[in-house]
DNA sequence: GCTGGTTCGTGCAGGGTGTGCAGAATTGTA
DNA sequence: TACAATTCTGCACACCCTGCACGAACCAGC
């Protein structure tokens, strides 16, 4: 990225953020998050307590990481302005995308999830910051739309259209999150969302099982 | 429910429980969340703090009310050996059912809506709920899956669909709320899910834009 | 290298949430 | 009324988190 090797400083501060993190995720996989405190994680990084929250904020933030990122600018405009034939599929073509794009350390990622998924606080903040950015992705999709020219609906029924489509995307993200984790995992991401986009028109539209 | 009237420490409990969320609320919608101490809701209530946490265990639980009640078990049972046309529209009818059991005071009901919509760290935490009675409905709907004798599927396969039954209800239910709540509303819940259903019918299935 | 300026780590004081405990106050009962 | 059971309350405490100010580490220019 910069021309120069980063300076003392920097690499200082990238390994203290990471000795955090790494420290708080394993102190919490061992004892549990409510029995590792502030003052804990600190020590095993030597450092004072004060200096934890100069870096990470909050006990919660070093457990749960970095936040997930939205998709790039560049990103969402192509996806608005895209005539592909399926929504929901470019929509989960954008997300997968800006997902994938930051490799992450499997093995910490991991440990992550279990914490947090044993944790109901940490649970419940990580769904809420799904929500948030459900709630932008939302925005977006509307955006498409409109910048389809779907005139014959108004805006408010355009969101709506909007928010189903986050629904469903939501289920097949799930789903592959679901099956990316597991074990003999040997599949491509887009095999999976293929998968279970087609689970969704077998859950809604089988032809066998008509509404009504 | 009692065949006695209730004692006067049952009573003083109830109206004690109720004063404390109004306060809690109304302090919050008035000086915004962050700003109003437990210290202050006792006050307002002549009552000390640490009565406040034994009535209700955290600030948090003061703003967001009684827990969104679950489906009862005869209910479940209910749903579980319905065979109704479409899977969908039985969860609907369950899980609005269970949510109109109990009469809401809607003017404190929407003051709390504000109070949280105007407060991440409660949106946050409401969505944690609804995403953990989500997990708990799923296994429902599985069940259901598994008594019908869907023999065919795998239980894991039985899950995933499972799964997609909630992200699509989740829609419709989010649908139907905003709704309900709007300003001039005057037509049935059960009305209002038809329409959203017929939506996400549309949104996936459309035929003119078949995928690929 | 030395030095001055800048950035960053650290201790301290303090406010807020939430909990265990034991005694005081209130309610139910004989 | 007097006794027993329940509930309220004050106190001490642990922990999270923040503002502030001082001192240490680092960087740049000489």
């Amino acid at each position: 990225m910069s021309p120069h090797r980063a300076s003392l400083r920097e690499r200082k501060r990238v390994a203290m953020l990471e000795a955090l993190e790494r420290a708080a995720v394993e102190l919490a996989a061992e004892h549990g998050y409510d029995h590792v405190t502030v003052e804990m994680i600190s020590e095993a990084c030597m450092t004072s307590p004060r200096t934890f929250y100069n870096y990470l904020g909050s006990k919660e933030a070093a457990i749960l990481g970095p936040r997930t990122p939205f998709a790039s600018p560049e990103q969402v405009e192509r996806f608005v302005h895209e005539r592909g034939p399926d929504v929901l599929v470019d929509f989960l073509s954008m997300v997968i995308d800006s997902l994938t794009e930051t490799p992450v350390d499997r093995e910490l990622y991991q440990l992550r999830q279990r914490v947090i998924y044993t944790t109901p606080e940490l649970s419940a903040k990580r769904l809420a910051i799904d929500g948030e950015l459900e709630a932008r992705y939302r925005a977006v999709i509307a955006e498409r739309f409109r910048a389809a020219g779907r005139l014959e609906a108004t805006d408010a029924q355009l969101d709506d259209e909007a928010h189903m489509v986050i629904a469903l995307a939501r289920g097949v993200l799930t789903y592959t999150a679901a099956k990316w984790y597991e074990p003999g995992f040997d599949r491509t991401v887009r095999e999976l969302i293929e998968d279970s986009i087609e689970l969704v028109k077998r859950v809604l539209g089988d032809p066998s099982e008509p509404l009504d």
